[in-house]
DNA sequence: GATTTCACGTA
DNA sequence: CGTACGTGAAATCC
């Protein structure tokens, strides 16, 4: 089929918008279709699949985010997606989704006697009846998952219709859940949300090298110029603390073993020497003070340095890591390249390009405003109405506002140390669906019954085996917190993906996911439209995503030229 | 050489 | 005795 003819072809078979088409993408051979029982071998023409999208904008199938990410490269930019990775993990919980694993899953194969995801067993494409990819015992052959499809048009096109029938067995799967009717509207959030990560990844972060360089310079010294240099940087900074020590005593600063042992020996007892613990002792001995300074410094060196710059960094001014749509436990986003833990400090340095902004915005009070939202618990929905949830929160319970959200947090954590009991129980009175909401969580975990999240997502408890209480307690808060984190990190998704479809005719890009902020990278003359409909696609995205709740969502969003400045308001 | 532990950054 | 992640170095396992 000449690829001039996909949209043709497309309405031929019938699709509309929707619809679900599955596509499986090779650099060498170019993309396999599937949909209303047919398939294609396409040519690599990938503005070709940029075009039917725009023309028939059909759900887009694919295996994983692999797909989404070979597309990225090639500058196509699909609408929406059903991944089916990400599909199989909401309704199965854990890491593994390879295509393999999420077959077997939704078809109810026995799966204990499948091999780990480990190297492809490329040998067997041609042994027996190997041209048929999926074998006797219903599994799909190895020599296809690892690859094998992807040296022939036909093998290409099959591997296409195979994605597609997993993507409708998984669409039934959800349509059956039982009280999760919004499983069917997460999942596909979900997916499209992994198109978004492999923008991300593409994309990357803007960052200002010379700002980065000269945070690092401030921070542990000039980059030096050679490894014997960096030796003596590092043992400059090391005689900084030993230098408070006895003559003849040392030790090594970065073997925590030794650590402790030399501090038992200056007269401090530790179980560990986390620096909470340190800070403690910081009146103790000069030396604490001196180590914690250390410890910062190292860090950055060793984590954030100039290595991580040269690493990451692009000489296009882009930070890139690798994004996944979801973790392997309630569901957040997750990013390498040290994108979701990066030190304060460095924040200047991410600075958007010239003539461009970014629109920042981080969602409010996310935790207590979704358990609202989930359990419809009416005291707590209304709330939400205040800007200040805690607020509402404390005048019912009859208690200051730093107490009323220790003890929100606390039932939301599982915390039971402090003097958080007492507020625990009037919250029960106060807040009693929400409240009972979060208790059946914590027995679930404790007793190892799986649970789902409000969007479906599947929470596996059932392998736990506590062997002690507080291992029981440990289940308990785990549950609980990935309830309430689970459900946020939908909404999230929900939002981020409203956006990206939003925004994009303004020329703004999401750069940034962090759990419950967004960074959207924009021209500056669309600054102000980007944040009007950044905070529009709040309320569109909560109204998708539990519709009628009743709870107010709230963004705090700023147009700044660098994620360290200061925002409006607070 | 691979895996676990400790520590610490972010939410 | 609030959880989640990714990371780097040391400690430990095999």
């Amino acid at each position: 089929m000449a690829h001039a003819d996909l949209v043709a072809s497309l309405r031929e078979a019938g699709v509309n918008r929707g619809d679900l088409v599955a596509l499986v993408v090779t650099p060498a051979l170019g993309y396999g279709l599937a949909a209303a029982g047919r398939t294609w071998a396409v040519p690599g023409v990938a503005a070709e699949v940029g075009r039917a999208d725009e023309a028939l904008r059909p759900r887009w199938v694919t295996w994983s985010g692999q797909a989404a990410a070979r597309l990225a490269a090639d500058g196509v930019r699909l609408a929406t997606g059903w991944d089916i990775a990400a599909a199989h993990r909401l309704l199965f919980g854990g890491w593994r989704a390879d295509p393999g694993w999420a077959w077997a899953r939704i078809r109810r194969l026995d799966t204990d006697a499948m091999p780990a995801s480990g190297p492809p067993d490329l040998f067997g494409m041609d042994e027996g009846d190997g041209t048929d990819p999926v074998a006797p015992d219903g599994h799909l052959r190895p020599a296809w998952t690892g690859g094998g499809w992807a040296d022939r048009p036909d093998r290409i096109a099959r591997w296409a219709g195979l994605a597609l029938t997993t993507a409708e067995l998984q669409r039934e799967a959800l349509s059956g859940l039982e009280d999760r009717p919004m499983a069917l509207p997460t999942v596909r959030a979900e997916s499209t949300a992994e198109l978004l990560c492999a923008e991300l990844s593409a994309d990357g972060l803007p960052m200002d090298r010379a700002v980065a360089e000269r945070v690092l310079t401030s921070l542990i010294g000039p980059r030096p110029r050679s490894e014997a240099e960096a030796a003596s940087l590092r043992a400059a900074r090391d005689a900084e603390v030993l230098r408070h020590l006895p003559a003849g005593v040392t030790a090594d600063l970065r073997s925590p073993v030794q650590l402790r042992t030399l501090l038992g020996r200056l007269g401090m007892d530790v179980p560990d020497t986390r620096a909470e613990r340190l800070r403690a002792l910081r009146d103790a001995h000069p030396i604490v003070g001196a180590l914690l300074e250390w410890r910062k410094a190292e860090r950055i060196a060793t984590t954030y340095g100039y290595a991580w710059l040269d690493q990451h960094l692009g000489a296009d001014g882009r930070l890139r890591g690798a994004w996944t749509g979801s973790d392997g436990a309630a569901g957040r986003m997750t990013a390498s390249a040290g994108l979701h833990n990066m030190p304060a400090a460095l924040r200047p340095a991410v600075v958007a390009a010239e003539g461009h902004v970014f629109v920042r915005a981080d969602l409010g009070q996310i935790e207590p405003r979704v358990l609202a939202a989930v359990t419809g618990d009416p005291a707590l929905t209304a709330a939400t109405r205040d800007d200040d949830l805690y607020a509402p929160v404390a005048a019912q319970l009859g208690v200051d506002r730093p107490t009323a959200k220790v003890a929100v947090l606390g039932a939301m954590y599982g915390q039971t140390t402090g003097h958080g009991a007492q507020a625990l129980r009037r919250l029960s009175t106060a807040y009693p669906v929400a409240m009972a909401y979060l208790d059946s969580a914590d027995r679930a975990g404790q007793a190892g019954r799986d649970l789902r999240t409000y969007g479906g997502r599947l929470i596996v408890l059932t392998a736990a085996e506590p062997r002690s209480s507080s291992r029981a307690a440990a289940y308990g808060r785990y549950a609980r917190n990935a309830m309430i984190q689970g459900a946020a990190a939908e909404l999230f998704k929900v939002w981020a993906v409203t956006v990206r479809a939003r925004c994009a005719s303004l020329g703004a890009r999401i750069v940034l996911c962090l759990h419950d902020e967004l960074l959207v990278h924009c021209p500056g003359e669309q600054a102000q439209a980007v944040a009007r409909l950044v905070d529009d696609c709040l309320r569109e995205a909560a109204g998708r995503w539990a519709p009628g709740c009743g709870v107010r969502f709230i963004s705090d969003t700023a147009i700044v030229r660098s994620w360290s400045d200061a925002k409006h308001g607070t």
